[in-house]
DNA sequence: GGAAGTACCAACATGAATGTTAGTATAGGC
DNA sequence: GCCTATACTAACATTCATGTTGGTACTTCC
């Protein structure tokens, strides 16, 4: 049961047909799917960590950089093209010297940085249960 | 206000002590955290799939295979036993010939795939809206 | 005057994730 | 007998994400 056909077909038979004609919905277990790729940016390395400081308010670049711990200056500024590329982020360009720079969340980033957040939140209260499930299985 | 000081510092000052000291709590936005390497398994390319199919149900190898549109043998080999190392999957394996092993969801796991899984079904939801964001911009 | 800060981009280098191919031992269908 | 199916692993190849460096044009601080 549940066993779909098509082995790389645009839409397995999974729930495809009579609802995506209703709501355009994507099927992620496509592979041709265009949600992969949004997904991607969404579970990017630091895609999701970009989400979770947003979520807490406006901030410039070089704020992100130092929050973010870790990120390289052109892995941020990529990660943000992606996000902003997909209506999640919004960039705001001050004509000034020094440049000044703000990113925050769109309404949609809004939404999804509160999906990513939760999921976050949950690795971040559950560490100590991973790392006691590693610990059962390597003695 | 709100800008941590140390740059790569294993725990900026954001709500670290005090809450760690009680809960262990990891901090995703520290780069040294051990946090930051389930993240990358949960939201490796294949892994937030593969839950998303084990939260239906139990699954064999090649079953999980054809659901997964696109995924080789190799990545979900690798995939599953990320998962599995993180005791979020678990791996029976029947001593048969031809082998027959079957994968399912530990309760830690069903807990992660849920999160998951809200984040893709709002992906495939609003795929949608993120096109019509990228139109506004590009057209 | 020199250093640092701002928000990046381009070029190059690297490394990890991912893909491809071949192989294992056996059973069952044709 | 041959093909397929099972659940993988090892070796090799490749691609993409990521990192590193150097540069920009200007300002403020020391």
């Amino acid at each position: 049961m549940n066993v779909s056909i098509g082995r790389a077909a645009p839409h397995p038979g999974r729930r495809g047909r009579r609802l995506s004609r209703r709501l355009r919905r994507g099927d992620l277990l496509a592979a041709a799917c265009p949600s992969r790729e949004i997904l991607r940016h969404l579970t990017s390395r630091w895609g999701v960590l970009v989400l979770m400081v947003l979520e807490g308010g406006t901030h410039r670049f070089a704020q992100l950089r130092r929050t973010v711990g870790g990120v390289s200056e052109r892995m941020l500024a990529q990660t943000l093209q992606w996000l902003e590329g997909d209506g999640l982020v919004l960039r705001v360009a001050l004509d000034v010297v020094p440049p000044h720079v703000e990113y925050s969340l769109t309404p949609l980033g809004r939404e999804a940085a509160r999906k990513v957040r939760s999921l976050a939140d949950w690795i971040e209260v559950n560490l100590h249960r991973v790392e006691a499930a590693r610990n059962a299985r390597s003695g």
